[in-house]
DNA sequence: GACCGTTCAGTGATATTGTCACCCAAGCCA
DNA sequence: TGGCTTGGGTGACAATATCACTGAACGGTC
């Protein structure tokens, strides 16, 4: 017999009322995915809509001039509804899905994802936030990128990348890609933020050293 | 008796079921909204799906320091679906659509929406793919925003603002906040046009003189 | 018509960000 | 040791944004 516990760890689908619990973990399977993996993008369509249990998947867009922007993140206790509504799209759909840690996921197939919006309205409510979370998560990339200054952005995002530990292993590649920007860029801000004891450097890592300094930037909005 | 003519303008709804199209007749009701106004937006909050059948919408987003960009549009033959999935989120929503023409919509309430897509497979598509056809504009616009050059931007705007005829009346400030930008960064970009004799300016005009050259700037993306 | 207020557009100076073309250093491995 | 790859630094310059103005164009009113 399958474990329906997975489900109270998702906000939203606690409310289902039993039958739909019951159906949603009959229809499911458990899958397990390595670090690094791409698990949807050009090339590598899902049939699956995906509830994150473990671990964590980096969506980004590559443009086409070959650059790179992270658009959000799914956590665990999240799902990856965006996948669902964009499998249908028969647009070229230039995101892409990689796994940053090893993932865990309960996977529910196409026709069992419909049957399942067909039968539950409390299900529906849940795909429904979900995709409202994600959609304003997108406004939200669209007023940075647009408006707001890397100096900024960047402390921000060394906040949120660091939450565990202060030591953080990236490149300063990455980070210009978590922000869609060039690497000099994220090299000239990160020299600044060293000068100010922000942060500390060597190749590969960066510490931070004065988190409140570095919030007080991050929103200086 | 209601008209259900309506139904088959919109591209995925005519394959849907006749009981059906007759519930979603049953349950519509046809508004009329003049040019200008805000249809749902901070302090506007709707209660329906609208269904455009004539006329023109606007989506926008203002930024906490008070700058907007125009997201996306909703034209005749579309739905506004996004709104139906921000209405369920309770996070701050800083989106506001508004009329650029004298606008007809079918208004559809929440809770008929909510019955057609328990009872219709079909209609669930259309409304999954209105959303992807939104989802992948906005990643357009996250894609143009971070890595296009901004005469190439107002290039294609100008061309795709002035679809009917070669006139397009409209200021410098209106076309910033389209792409995002300053005022007189847009002034000094249509000056450029001038000198090179793709446009014709006046005050509150712009004259499109030579679409072809336009067209092959806002292409050479 | 003249006057006034508002909106629209032009411009120079300066700051920020992006691009290009390099260089050098650190780590890896034969 | 040398060579290779990756990560990072830097100067010069281009593109874009911001600031602080200016004046022109238009709409009223008297």
């Amino acid at each position: 017999m399958a474990d329906t516990g997975w489900i109270e760890r998702f906000q939203g689908l606690s409310t289902l009322p039993e039958p739909v619990k019951a159906q949603l973990v009959a229809e499911s399977t458990v899958m397990k995915v390595p670090a690094g993996t791409a698990v949807f993008g050009p090339g590598a369509v899902p049939d699956n809509l995906l509830f994150l249990l473990n671990g964590r998947v980096r969506v980004q867009q590559t443009s086409e001039s070959g650059r790179d922007i992270v658009l959000y993140r799914v956590e665990a206790g999240e799902s990856c509804v965006l996948t669902t509504a964009c499998l249908l799209a028969h647009e070229p759909y230039s995101a892409e899905g990689i796994t940053e840690t090893d993932v865990t996921a309960v996977a529910i197939p196409r026709g069992a994802f419909d049957r399942l919006m067909a039968s539950s309205k409390e299900f529906r409510e849940f795909v429904l936030t979900a995709y409202a979370r994600r959609i304003t998560d997108l406004f939200r990339v669209i007023d940075d990128v647009a408006f707001g200054r890397i100096d900024v952005r960047l402390a921000g995002r060394l906040l949120s990348l660091a939450s565990e530990s202060d030591e953080l292993a990236t490149t300063h590649q990455q980070l210009a890609t978590e922000l869609g920007t060039a690497r000099e860029v994220i090299s000239r801000v990160l020299n600044d933020f060293q000068k100010r004891g922000f942060i500390a450097q060597s190749r590969g890592k960066i510490t931070l050293l004065d988190r409140p300094k570095i919030a007080q930037l991050a929103d200086s909005a």
